[in-house]
DNA sequence: AAGAGTTTCAACCGCCTGTAG
DNA sequence: GCTACAGGCGGTTGAAACTCT
């Protein structure tokens, strides 16, 4: 005897979310607020003002909500700084993509798996077999060229794709840059917008110097990769416990999370132990393999 | 140009946990 | 302690987008 559905399936849309249904979903919540998402559908398409009925389960308006029309979502594909956070949290914390998902502003636990389900995991377990290829070129492939021209469909369609469009993988020549700062080439998948700037001029012949300067926006990830200290979480000296296939769980402490999840969790003089940091993410060690 | 094959990712599903009564 | 409910999570699915031949 399982547990009674969260609500009833009969006469509730499923598929894609229409704009019209986006729409009376965040304005109740923007007017709302979060919670209750069981009774939000009704509630919603009563109160909306263009008289759109929430045909919803609760459970999707959630997921909707938290997964796409949130404002604080950031869209645009994974940069390289998250990309690399996002491997060292997995190594850490294995599938646990809504503590993933925490440590990385604007991206959802689904975003994550989806990016580590199709392109991290594969690209990691590449890394494994075939280490040295993990310089591979960064000249753009067919595929990503074509990706910086965005697919225009037909607007009349109703139903919302959100689907965020992909830019040219960036590369550039380590000859021409040693010595001259170049401007940082999007990302694959990087939204562009009108104020998209992606500003600072990295120094790229110098793989820390880049990851210090690359910009977040809100923060600089590399900032909590640099300034982090990793001693707080665990003794280092007794890696064997942090295995992901460990039983034993890994216990943050609050004031550590608070610090990675905090905008101005960045503290200037914090000890900076780029050797520590090293040695932890960076080991090839057994304890953080998989 | 077209069809087959592959990739991506929004959405769904079912299970688990926390909590109120 | 038990039950039901609400919310959260991770795994999976399938349609659309994209690439290849």
């Amino acid at each position: 005897m399982g547990r009674s559905p969260c609500c009833s399936k009969v006469g509730l849309n499923r598929g894609a979310w229409t704009a019209a249904e986006d729409k009376t979903l965040s304005d109740y919540i923007k007017l709302h607020g979060e919670g209750r998402w069981r009774n939000l559908p009704k509630r919603a398409g009563e109160l909306s003002q263009t008289f759109v009925c929430l045909k919803r389960c609760g459970k999707s308006c959630r997921l909707r909500w938290l997964n796409y029309l949130r404002p604080d979502i950031k869209r645009g594909n994974i940069s390289l700084d998250e990309e690399e956070l996002i491997i060292r949290l997995h190594k850490l914390l294995g599938n646990r993509w809504s503590l993933i998902a925490g440590r990385l502003p604007g991206r959802t636990d689904n975003e994550i798996k989806n990016y580590w389900n199709t392109t991290l995991g594969k690209r990691v377990n590449d890394r494994k077999n075939l280490t040295s290829t993990c310089k591979q070129s960064n000249h753009p492939t067919k595929k990503d060229q074509k990706k910086t021209e965005p697919h225009h469909k037909n607007e009349s369609n109703a139903v919302v794709r959100t689907k965020a469009r992909r830019c040219s993988r960036g590369y550039f020549n380590p000859q021409q840059h040693k010595t001259e700062p170049i401007e940082r080439i999007p990302r694959p998948g990087t939204v562009l917008t009108e104020d998209s700037s992606i500003s600072n001029p990295v120094e790229l012949n110098d793989p820390l110097s880049f990851m210090m300067d690359a910009n977040m926006g809100q923060f600089c990830l590399t900032e909590i990769l640099m300034n982090f200290e990793f001693s707080d979480i665990f003794d280092t000296n007794n890696k064997s416990d942090l295995s992901p296939s460990s039983k034993v769980p890994i216990f943050f402490p609050d004031e550590t999370l608070e610090k990675w999840t905090e905008g101005d969790y960045v503290q200037p003089n914090m000890g900076c132990d780029h050797h520590l940091f090293a040695s932890i993410t960076d080991s090839e060690g057994d304890w953080l393999a998989e």
